[in-house]
DNA sequence: CACTTTCAGCGTACATCGTACGGGATTATT
DNA sequence: AATAATCCCGTACGATGTACGCTGAAAGTG
């Protein structure tokens, strides 16, 4: 139930496995050949946690994928706090990112919509703390992108920073109550009506209507409109939207004075 | 209230427990006094994750700081899942939630500061998916409290559903980074030169620089400025700025016409 | 060829976790 | 006094991450 974090291991180790392509491998080892490799290693941990979440991730189960005992895993991996940093980098690096164009709305568009797709591919990263992701290659480059689509609109650096930590930043609420509803209607057989019938009658009894007015009303007409509880979808434009409509405002008011 | 009810499964136990103060305790129980009780219990919980993190919690930790043997919590809870909503809707009202005054700007930012404030005071809440929040009590009022905010401003309640939304999502990104911050500091005696001092010689030779030019120029810039190499505060005032304008607007075009 | 060095793969073991089960101790009701 | 309910806890099971050290294969060296 407590979440993984990125950034755990020995810096050292896990820089040199994140850039290890960029680095070359050390030539002539002398030992038996192996049998795997640290990407095939990181793709069955993203399979697993793609398939069936972030809990179900274990060093037994990647060994068991990979038709290798447990402690096999460690000949390509330190640990597990290390193979999260690198299946974090990996999964940033899944999409292309293409050249700037277009106005400022659709630049930070692009950027929202990749972070919401990456999201829904790979849900376990948002059960994932990525406050201090890992400085690999695909995380650097994506970076560097984004910073480069606002680039040359006489913004300071700061400002560029904290403009692409906003929009990038948006994005996990709603993707996470995406996921939630996804996840929630493949477990269960039940329909968001019969959840709702089922727990309805709880609520009644226990919440008083005149306590929650608004937010029965509010409740109510969301239902209704979504056809389910809440819409996350929606949700992400509408928030994406206002997100970009201060960023302009703020970008037309701190570069032309 | 002892049945068995094979039609009400798990979403039974935990709303029961949840409002267990409103619902009024269930009198003339036969067996032996409780030693503690389920605050006790949440409490104790709650002092373990902010002290030592989400990672430290564990039912055994929580008997130990109770005077009990591990076994003996679940006399009060039934596992530890429903521990944990209980844990975050008791978070949720520790602090006071005011009448709604002053303009749109400043009721919206008194709901950021209220989730800025709890997130700082319970980090742990960070590492936990609250994506479908516990129905508590606390959760609830504090939901009727928010949109009590922006009552009464023209716009449909799905709108004020999705802006409450945005406000207080918003608000996790920044929260995470501060916290990250914080507790790196307390945990290691290195300063952030220190770190940098470390790190920058392995990143120096793995990155090259004229692939990363303006991260570098845009890092070496905040770098300078915070004296670190973030600053999630300034982060959260920007970005609370820049969201509210967003919202300001929308609600100007929407309840105009 | 024989011999040495190196390293992949894995068997075993340990501490820690959540919690199912069932039994003794304690209390209020009958 | 008998009965029924209920707290507390001893024991145990399966799962986890991973430390340690052995075995045997491959490469380098003579």
């Amino acid at each position: 139930m407590s979440t993984e974090s990125t950034g755990l291991g020995e810096p050292d180790r896990t820089l040199h496995l994140l850039w290890r392509e960029r680095l070359g491998e050390p030539v002539g080892s002398r030992g038996p050949k192996q049998r795997a490799s640290v990407d095939a290693v990181v793709d069955a941990a993203i399979a697993i946690a793609d398939e069936e979440g972030m809990e179900a991730l274990s060093m037994r189960r990647i060994a068991e994928r990979l038709g290798m005992k447990p402690m096999s895993v460690y000949t390509y991996v330190p640990g597990k706090a290390e193979l999260i940093d690198l299946m974090v980098d990996r999964s940033a690096g899944e999409q292309p990112l293409p050249e700037p164009a277009g106005s400022l709305r659709e630049r930070l568009e692009q950027i929202a919509r990749l972070t919401w797709n990456e999201f829904l591919r790979h849900p376990w990263l948002l059960s994932i703390d990525t406050s201090r992701p890992p400085l690999g290659p695909n995380v650097s480059d994506r970076w560097e992108w984004s910073l480069r689509m606002i680039e040359g609109l006489g913004l300071s650096d700061l400002d560029m920073d904290q403009i692409i930590t906003l929009v990038t930043g948006f994005v996990s609420g709603p993707a996470r109550a995406y996921i939630d509803a996804e996840r929630l209607h493949r477990t269960t057989d039940e329909t968001d009506e019969e959840w709702w019938e089922r727990n309805a009658p709880i609520l009644d009894q226990i919440m008083e209507p005149e306590r929650y007015p608004i937010s029965g009303r509010v409740g109510q007409a969301a239902g209704e409109e979504y056809g389910a509880p809440s819409d996350p979808e929606r949700a992400f434009e509408f928030g994406l939207a206002r997100v970009i409509d201060g960023i302009e405002a703020y970008v037309a008011s701190a570069s032309s004075p």
